[in-house]
DNA sequence: TTGACAACCTAATTCTATTCGGTTACTTGA
DNA sequence: TCAAGTAACCGAATAGAATTAGGTTGTCAA
């Protein structure tokens, strides 16, 4: 059943026409079941129906191929972020906004999550990547908010940005490891609202309890 | 230089007679600086001193060993932290003391850390891992600090200990891998008080800003 | 002094990524 | 319309690395 190629597409959706496109599907789906090592070409061929050789005529080879997965994925999340914040006001409901639609968004591609969170961070060569500066625009999305926050008197005036950002993104990045290595067997968004608020509380200015669901 | 056999040790304190420990400490070198998937058999065997087939005496194959990796380092981190958390009083001064100490760890041995953080970390046969055992003890007791914290009204009563340790351990493995990606290039001191200071500000007590340092 | 066994080794074997050298079918310019 | 070019693909090598087979050597206890 894990193994019917992806050409014979369920209901009409899934029946990417576009060779390169069925290779990146097939290889998301065997990186992200078995990992790197122990993903075989082999078994993505079979899966995108095609040659072993063929896929070199796409990729350069098995790293090119799994560095090639996030590309869709993280520039339609550049667009679709803006597009999510757009009419927020305030730095503290933006960045509300961000961790729920974040999370939704890691939600609704699991594959592809786990091979960025379970294989991709963590590869140096990751790093080099043209899709890395797409990550890198996204995190400095999270910059703004912090900055906003602070110049309109929302955060504490000593919030230093980049430190809120590692707490920040490092509790998502941390939370989702979590849940996609017990295999996303409970809900993503489950605490989600008491650590945004936790979090929240630390950004406050002092005696300030608005960030408090209390 | 950097493949120097290890049984040449330099001053005699890099000396392991013990094969096996030799194979470890050349197992840690080579993943630590090629990453699992571009680490070989070779190079290890090359490095400990001894044949490639003499490395499967010890150990059942490749995966086997990186597992192996961490064991010294995460048993005796168990013992160290207990040792240098003895005698301090309150929840608050034993969570700043367990953020320097650990952190502090990780920078005595980066390449055991590189190991851990970017190559175990995301790895799921390594949570079958007797050494996980470990690891769980280990974060049980950032557990034991936040339900004290809690008990004793240094910490805000509706505190979800479980949402604060991902919070603090989500941050402490983003920085560390940050800094492992950046090849160490700077401390990992930098910006800790801040960041500790701003988790800790979303711990305290509602109208409570003992914890800041401003 | 011999038999068992631990610690190693060299030389296969096997498993996989990658490359080579085509074939096929479609496009395009004469 | 046809021939040359080319894009997409394939089966069969090749090459590189992990793992296994089948010893050899040296030590030690009966």
């Amino acid at each position: 059943m894990p193994n019917d190629p992806l050409v014979y597409g369920k209901k009409g959706e899934n029946l990417p026409t576009d060779t390169r496109t069925r290779v990146i599907r097939a290889a998301t789906r065997v990186f992200a079941e078995h990992g790197y090592q122990k993903a075989t070409i082999a078994e993505i061929s079979r899966l995108a129906g095609l040659s072993e050789a063929g896929i070199y005529e796409y990729f350069q080879g098995k790293e090119d191929l799994m560095l090639t997965i996030p590309n869709v994925w993280v520039t339609e999340a550049i667009e679709a972020l803006e597009e999510h914040l757009f009419g927020i006001k305030g730095a503290l409901n933006k960045l509300r906004k961000f961790l729920y639609w974040y999370v939704r968004y890691i939600e609704r591609e699991p594959l592809v999550a786990k091979v960025v969170f379970l294989h991709l961070k963590g590869n140096r060569s990751f790093l080099d990547t043209p899709v890395y500066a797409n990550v890198k625009t996204f995190y400095g999305q999270l910059l703004s908010i912090f900055e906003e926050g602070k110049k309109s008197g929302e955060f504490r005036q000593d919030l230093n940005p980049y430190v809120a950002r590692s707490i920040f993104l490092g509790t998502i990045e941390h939370i989702v490891i979590r849940w996609l290595l017990k295999d996303m067997s409970y809900s993503l968004f489950d605490n989600l609202e008491a650590t945004f608020d936790q979090i929240a509380t630390g950004l406050a200015p002092a005696g300030d309890d608005t960030a408090r669901s209390t």
